[in-house]
DNA sequence: GTTGAGCGTT
């Protein structure tokens, strides 16, 4: 399996749990984890529960952790989002083409429509073909129905026919006189991160490695974070920006954010 | 018949 995956950091909570929920915002759907006993190499889960991943006897040392998923991925998937993904906003929002990039030569439109319609339904899909040939070009774009999809295919890697892949607001489809503030957006560390610090005594700031579009920001007082629900925030001047908040416990939240928020200086705190 | 950063024949 670790051929398969590129291994993603995700925060421990101070207990030295992980979050279920902390799992799925990168991987939606998702319903456990478990690891590949070293010596017996069986596949063994971590113990779960009420949400909380607890860490074997010997800790979670230096191993990569697999994702579980339920047997029914699809509707469980729907499920899950339909319960964690309840923004208003989000619903009014239009959705966008999205380019794909760096797909498998093989890979064809039925395979991308087939891959993408587990996250949801998908207005468009194509795939840039040689006219001559007919080869692909390794490329293509897809346009999804609901925002909220687009927004959940946009938080996470994929992996399409055994290939990570890459997606990006294609640059026809970025606000022109906009360019700087997104590059800034895309080029926040940690220090920047800090800046939450206005809203509310912030302990830890944490963004994931690789660098994907999550982050993490722990305030010290757990009242700060129902203070922030539903309010529009800015971090900066220089960096308006449209932050969704994704509770995983009373202190801690994920922001997500993606190019397509930039015209917006809005912030929302999903409950 | 090959390839591996990029940006869409309508």
């Amino acid at each position: 399996i670790s051929e398969y995956i590129r291994p993603v950091e995700i925060p421990l909570e101070d207990d030295g749990t992980v979050l279920l929920s902390t799992v799925t915002a990168h991987f939606p759907g998702a319903c456990g984890l478990c690891d590949r006993n070293p010596v017996s190499q069986c596949m063994r889960g971590v113990r779960l529960v009420e949400g909380i991943l607890h860490a074997p006897d010997a800790g979670w040392g230096n191993l990569v952790y697999v994702v579980n998923y339920p047997k029914d991925n699809k509707r469980n998937m729907d499920e899950t989002d339909a319960s964690s993904v309840v923004n208003v906003k989000r619903a009014v929002q239009k959705t966008s083409d999205l380019i794909v990039l760096g797909l498998p030569w093989t890979t064809t439109e039925q395979d991308l429509e087939e891959y993408f319609s587990a996250f949801g339904e998908a207005l468009m899909v194509q795939i840039k073909k040689d006219t001559k040939t007919g080869h692909s070009k390794g490329f293509g774009f897809v346009c999804f129905m609901a925002y909220e999809t687009q927004v959940k295919v946009m938080s996470q890697q994929h992996m399409i026919d055994e290939q990570w892949c890459d997606h990006k607001l294609p640059n026809s489809k970025q606000s022109p006189d906009k360019p700087l503030r997104s590059r800034k957006v895309f080029d926040m560390n940690e220090d920047e991160l800090w800046q939450f610090c206005q809203y509310g005594e912030v302990v830890d700031v944490f963004i994931l490695k690789p660098f994907r579009v999550f982050a993490c920001v722990t305030f010290a007082d757990d009242q700060v974070l129902p203070s922030l629900c539903g309010e529009d925030l800015s971090l900066k001047e220089s960096h308006n920006m449209k932050l969704s908040f994704n509770l995983c416990s009373s202190s801690h939240f994920k922001c997500l954010w993606n190019r397509h928020f930039i015209e917006s200086s809005a912030v929302n705190i999903l409950p």
